[in-house]
Order: structure tokens, then sequence, then C-alpha cells
DNA sequence: TATTGTTATACTCTATAACTATA
DNA sequence: TATAGTTATAGAGTATAACAATA
């Protein structure tokens, strides 16, 4: 957003004069600086603002996303955040409790019952850590690996459904910018 | 993401052959096709694959905005939800409950308590709907407007640090893609 | 009969404090 | 003293079912 808010009503009027002519024909400015106590009713909700904000359209497009990947995971009993702490063992065979936190931005405390759960399901293996004898080392079991194949495999299907309307371009493009944020 | 994923196990090794000469120095491949049940530590772990994904890199990306967000927009008492409600009513006088739960994918129970603990902080007010005896419109009011005008430069202030690694350009670029997706 | 708004409630997700075992 | 993992628990967010009032 290199300017500012289109939409947002100004700083502050101050009214300093002219207080009569304005607030009686509501409709004829329709959305922008609409009079603040008509009754009229609103035909078509104008999202142009939150339109503009980095955050609402990465949490919408997210949310978009999450809701046919809970849909298309369900069978594999798999979640968004139990997906990625999968793949990134399986990808990453050995990797500790406190490595996952940190890279994937959890909490300690939530990160247990999950792993719990994946080694209940033997999806995992706990095996002793080389150098350090506090920690855990987290490896996938065969079943976890070909398991993590078809989820994969699942998971690109369906965002190349949500992502239908970008070219391959566009995807990587935007993957990028994404990433410009948050890493 | 148009090919395969490239950081993936391959479907079941087989092991045909070969049983010498492997699985002795884990790190001399380093991350690719790691063998699956050693025990060597992780030093860095590999995400390379997670951030293929168009779901896990928005999400992050939402995650880290909402995070700065959550904490500048505090002393306005508003979190996002908050936010793009009062938002929404500010530039949709008389919007009702009805129009908000479809436009910002909220559930109507779930609004509420919302829209309760707006207008019993003096933010809005609820007028009778001028066609529907059912509804009710939604209106801001002067303090809620004076609010929004605040809360929304904040926010715009706010983005405008987490997208700084962004040009002008390319923050408009990644609204749009961004779009594309869920609307 | 369908829709708006509401209540009650359950479920999930996320966050904090405190403990243990080891470094 | 600091860190890895764990436990217990609180809080916020999200979900469904059912109801009253109006269309």
């Amino acid at each position: 957003m290199p300017s500012a808010h289109p939409v947002t009503a100004p700083p502050a009027p101050k009214r300093t004069r002219k207080p009569a002519t304005r607030a009686q024909n509501p409709s004829s400015r329709a959305k922008a600086v609409a009079a603040p106590s008509d009754t009229t009713a609103v035909d078509h909700v104008d999202t142009s603002y939150l339109q503009t904000l980095m955050g609402y359209n990465a949490r919408r497009a997210a949310l978009s996303i999450i809701e046919l990947f809970l849909e298309r995971l369900a069978p594999y009993g798999l979640k968004p955040v139990d997906f990625s702490v999968m793949s990134t063992i399986c990808h990453n065979p050995g990797v500790t409790s406190r490595q996952l936190c940190a890279t994937l931005n959890l909490l300690p405390p939530n990160l247990v019952g999950l792993i719990q759960s994946l080694e209940a399901r033997g999806l995992i293996e706990r095996k002793p850590h080389p150098h350090d004898g506090r920690a855990v080392g987290l490896h996938p079991t065969p079943q976890g690996q070909a398991l993590m194949v078809q989820a994969e495999q699942t998971a690109a299907d369906l965002e190349l459904e949500k992502t239908a309307r970008l070219t391959p371009a566009q995807r990587k493009t935007l993957l990028d910018l994404l990433q410009k944020i948050y890493l």
C-alpha cells in the first residue's frame, strides 16, 4: 500500500463551519463518506478498503486453501499442522521437537500431544539423540513415509486447484513475495 | 506448483541390492534422500518442500502480519476480526449482521457477542432496518468513526513495515494474486 | 416455508506457568 | 544457570443445533 486509504473517512473534519447542506441526501454520493446515521439499506457491501490490507488478503487466501486442505487431507487423518510436522520430519529425519517448534513457529506444549499421536499411529519413531541426552530425534516410519508420499501428492493437487486462476509464473511470484514477508 | 516434489523421499527405494557402502556417512549427501533411520543430528532444518505450498506460505505470512497487528492495535481494543467488522460497518453504514457474516466469512453466532461488545463500547449503533423487520442496521457512532480513522492509519503503517522488503509494484501484485485465490 | 438474529454449548487452537532431566 | 521435553490449564477462536420473530 504505497499511498493512503482511498475509502477512509478524512482525519477529523473539525467541523469549523458549514453545518448545513449535508447529511440530507445519503444516496447521492453512494459509498465513500456515506452519511454516518441514515437508515438506508446497504445493497452491496463494499470491501475495497479491506482489500488494500495485506493481512486481510493473506488471511482470507490462507483460510480458503486450508478449508479445502482439511477436506482433502481428512482421509489421511492429517490437519495442516500435522501435515507440516510430518512433512518436516520426513524431510529431516532425526529432527528434534525444539527444532520443529522453531521452524514451524509452534509452542512446545502444543507439539507434545501431536507427536504422541503420530507415534501412537505408527507414523514416526522417537530415537535417542546422538549428542544431547535431553533431546529426542524424530524419525518417520516406513508407514509414515508412505503416507506422506500420498498426502503430499494430494496437497499438491489441491493447491493447483485453488490456484487455478494463476499462471505458473504468477504462482512462483506469489510464493516468493509471501516469503519476503515472513522469512 | 507445476511439477512434483523435489525434496520428497522416493516412494519405497525397495532396497534390491547394494546394502553396503551406504548409510554409513550420512552427512555426505546432507538433506535430500537422507537415510530414513539413522541417528544423525539435524544441523539445519530443511523447509524447502513446505515453501512450495501456497497454503503454508499464505498462512505463515498472514500470522506474521497478524502478530504485529495484535500488538499495534491493542491500544484501540481491536483484534483482527473486530477491526474488519468495524471497518466494514464504517464503510457501509446500515449493513446487517447477515451481510457482515457473508462478506467476512463469519458465523452468525460468533458475531453476536462481537456486535454487542462494540455497541457497549459506544462504537456502533443498532437501528431498525428500513425494509426488513427482522434485520438490524449497524451504524458507526462518531466515536466509532474517529477510532477507526486512527486504527486504519495504524494498520496501514504496520503493513508498510511488514512489507518493507516489497516494492509498491510488488505489493500491488501480491494483493491482486492473493485475491485471485479467495475471491 | 425461509430467513434474521439469538442462545447455549462443544470443540479446537493457542498461550502461560511450572516441573524434570540433562547440558 | 540454561535448555529439551513435558504437564496442567486457561483463554481465544470456531463450530453445530435449536429457538423466536419476521418475511
